[in-house]
DNA sequence: GTTTAATTGCAACTTTGTTGCATTATTTGT
DNA sequence: ACAAATAATGCAACAAAGTTGCAATTAAAC
């Protein structure tokens, strides 16, 4: 459990108002390791309760201003993560998704600039400007 | 325009029936170059009527016997390509997929399997078995 | 504290895709 | 070429995820 003013903080910081709704979410987010999707975050906010559409909304907000981003899972569900690494901001293009096909989360995983692919079609018109690497296996909770 | 005989041929190597709904279908996605969605492949189909649900479910015929594969895109719309280069078997882990983002487009650029990506996690419990690549930027044709 | 502008909650709606079932078409064997 | 068996099709109704408009509320700045 984050403060909520260390919360409050991170929000101000990314030129958002530090409303309550943020605070919960955000607090949420902190805490996992994994992408999480929106059944996931209302699942995990017990006491308080918090519109569906508010709900959107903040996640929204939260991937414009580039605090989070999100991912599609197999089955085509947005999942949100924060682009935070201890308290440090994290690169989109500076990572990868793992999915894992047994228990379907999505993990974050660094990887550095060195890790690319060349792909062999630079020459043929193809301007490429970022990337998304999808791995594909099982997890360290499932094997 | 493939022959329908050529196209039918085509279904029976894949173990399905060669009905007048896959033939269309097929035929529309010989000719295309990048993967198509389902809207995509309706408006291609001009004189002959084919139910939406036929169409839902060609697809997953398709799929279900390794004849296409499907990807979705930014929208997360499932679009469809076929495994077939020039009438040969294309793995699904031998290409690309290259999302422009001024089009929309989705291409299958073929990849060798020496470009990989080399991933620093194989220690920490990931068990990595197949991936997908998405690159983003712009097609020849928008350049 | 007040003001102002952004955020929230609610209801209704959109879009993409799915399910069940009766009808029709394709294949196989003769 | 024809009949029987089986799979595919079309239609209607439905499901899930996410969006939009608008009035009420709340956070931030002064």
């Amino acid at each position: 459990m984050t403060s909520d003013k260390k919360l409050k903080d991170i929000l101000h910081q990314y030129g958002l108002k530090g409303t309550t709704a943020r605070i919960i979410v955000l607090d949420v987010l902190v805490q996992s390791q994994v992408a999480l999707s929106h059944a996931d975050i209302l699942s995990r906010i017990h006491g308080e309760d918090l519109d569906k559409v508010t709900l959107y909304r903040t996640l929204s907000s939260f991937v414009s201003v580039g605090l989070a981003h999100k991912v599609a899972n197999e089955d085509r569900n947005w999942l949100y993560a924060l682009l935070l690494q201890n308290n440090r901001r994290v690169g989109i293009d500076d990572h990868a998704h793992f999915i894992c096909d047994q228990c379907e989360r999505i993990y974050c995983l660094p990887m550095d600039a060195e890790d690319t692919i060349s792909v062999p079609v630079m020459d043929n018109g193809f301007v490429i400007r970022s990337h998304e690497y999808r791995l594909h296996g099982t997890c360290p909770e499932c094997n």
